[in-house]
DNA sequence: CCTCGGTGCGATAACGTTATCCCGGAAGAT
DNA sequence: ATCTTCCGGGATAACGTTATCGCACCGAGG
């Protein structure tokens, strides 16, 4: 009966979602003219409007975005891949932010630090059509992404460079680096080490490289100061062992991530006293430790605000040229630092 | 033209994503048996499976999700709506994880702690028609959510209870702060205080009425021990000064969060060492402190897999008895609460 | 009184999939 | 050889929207 293929209640009490026609139906009104409602057509005349509306929330109608985006062609949504929840990330918050201030949803999913969780996340996002992506690429080979950038799809790299030549916006680690260094020198330290991340990492590359070229350029000698590699603390032992137990040791240290500098301080206990230093990347209680820890801080706000107008720039202009923006660092003192 | 019609290339080098009909053309094939090949249908013969997976390789061909949802009638993707993305959050890892495990994709907001948001959060989802919604409520008023429980939409709520009655997961905020209690008072504490959060948010309420409890258990004494309100600078000073300086100052502190915790160790500095602390929730670099914090933590693993696990349940049996599962804790040892 | 623009409104065709249905042809039984 | 059975494949109708188009209806001008 016409009365079954109307009713919306099913047997097991789900009712079904109210679709268009349904409030068309309950506004006995054309499909068209809920449509017109629903996206503001200022053509609608102001009773049937109101009538519209009525049944909209007499229903509790609420359109599906996914018929609506199919039609109109637009997800006015943009995808963000990040490398863990577990851990605070502060850019993805500003990213959250800089894309709810320009209409857009934002839709996070994270890497886990994983190449192939990486390309699944982005390839999703891709398959759900949405208008941008923004991720901390994981891997060296993006070449999956060739398809996706040839069909339009505005894509921006973060925190490090993607294995392709796409827009990417990254803070200035050589400056952040040269920063510490000239802090710890100006303070009269003239044996500093620096343990930093893997360099086949982007970011342990480019700080390492710069602690190198800081050292050099103040004319003092490398040997036994550099030390890259995972950040486990066997490593960072041993480092540690290398900079302080020899003729001339270490009076202060730089630190390649977060991570190194929570593994140093922990390792260094209370002996932390003795030595001065520098940590990149700042953390959550970085000034709960004590001495607090003086750290090269990231622009999360910057950083996140950039990466969405890239996005949006090159949306609006698909031929535009490739763009490359370099953040600013700022160090903050707390103590560490000023031994 | 017709040439015109089927060219993929538009005029700003843009390439027209390949649509199921390409790949079928390309194959010389129909579209329905693209569709069949790309969703495994055993149906097929090899010779033309083989055929139609060239040409969607050669296209680079990736299915519309949209197109495939609203067709298929699942999305196959569930929400989850979190606090903050700035913080950490260790049961949004868990959740991604769990999910993942169900062969579902999860699509992470954030609520930024505003009540507006969340309502925005959860209704984006369901209007996406995700599978199922997985969220940490912000405010009392849940009403909006009725008309997607009426349409069957799983939602489930963690850490805090929603102020409609669904299924949701919790954390044994009662057990844990009588373990820390038990704790301090077996190593002979007798005036213990307790410094949470507001008692209008249900974990504030829920500790700081577990305290009283332990308190009256054991026979001591509430006045100047217990301060619940917002963790805020003056607020906590305020708290610490009554409860340490009065006839019988406090020797021991229970805190009921973690930002609660931070504070205390940060206002009470240098001087920490002379006070006993437990805290509730467990936070990185919790034992980097000197001493390292004792606290009582939450078990992510078990609350992100319940979570979704409720989920799937739910979606399984729409008619299934509401659920409310609380989750163990567990007091680790650090240093702080053992002296 | 009739015609003529303009203005709201409604039928209908897309968007890119999947599912239903039917059909042609090969294999097995008589 | 013919009939039946079965199986792989193809036209076509949905899913819930939006956009294109045409069509009534209105007041105004001849």
């Amino acid at each position: 009966m016409d009365v079954e293929r109307t009713s919306r209640r099913a047997t097991d009490g789900r009712i079904r979602r109210p679709t268009m026609l349904d409030v068309a139906r309950e506004a006995r009104v054309a499909l068209r003219t809920v449509s017109r409602v629903v996206n503001e057509d200022p053509k609608v005349g102001p009773e049937l409007a109101v009538r519209v509306r009525a049944a909209i929330s007499a229903l509790d109608y609420q359109p599906d975005e996914r018929a609506q985006q199919l039609r109109r062609g637009t997800s006015r949504t943009i995808g963000a891949a990040v490398r863990s929840f577990s851990e605070g990330h502060p850019i993805l918050r500003e990213i959250e932010l800089a894309a709810r201030a320009a209409k857009l949803t934002l839709l996070a999913m994270s890497t886990e630090d994983d190449e192939q969780r990486e390309r699944e996340a982005v390839l999703s996002m891709g398959r759900r059509r949405v208008d941008g992506i923004v991720f901390e690429p994981i891997g060296i080979n993006h070449d999956y992404l060739l398809p996706e950038i040839e069909a339009g799809m505005p894509i921006v790299a973060f925190d490090r460079p993607a294995g392709i030549y796409i827009d990417c916006v990254l803070s200035d680690n050589a400056a952040g680096v040269g920063m510490a260094y000239r802090h710890l020198t100006l303070r009269g330290h003239r044996r500093i080490a620096y343990i930093g991340d893997d360099e086949r990492i982007f970011t342990g590359r480019e700080r390492a490289g710069a602690f190198r070229a800081s050292v050099a350029a103040a004319g003092g000698s490398l040997d036994g100061m550099v030390h890259s590699g995972p950040i486990d603390p066997r490593r960072i032992a041993a480092a540690l062992d290398a900079a302080l137990n020899n003729g001339t040791p270490a009076t202060a240290i730089i630190t390649g991530n977060a991570d190194a500098s929570v593994e140093v301080v922990r390792q260094l206990g209370a002996g932390s006293a003795r030595l001065a230093m520098v940590g990149f990347d700042d953390f959550a209680l970085a000034e709960l430790l004590r001495p607090g820890l003086t750290v090269i801080a990231q622009d999360p706000a910057t950083i996140g605000r950039t990466a969405i107008d890239l996005i949006i720039a090159r949306a609006a202009d698909p031929t535009r040229a490739i763009q490359s923006v370099t953040v600013p660092v700022t160090l903050i003192e707390r103590g560490s630092g000023e031994l």
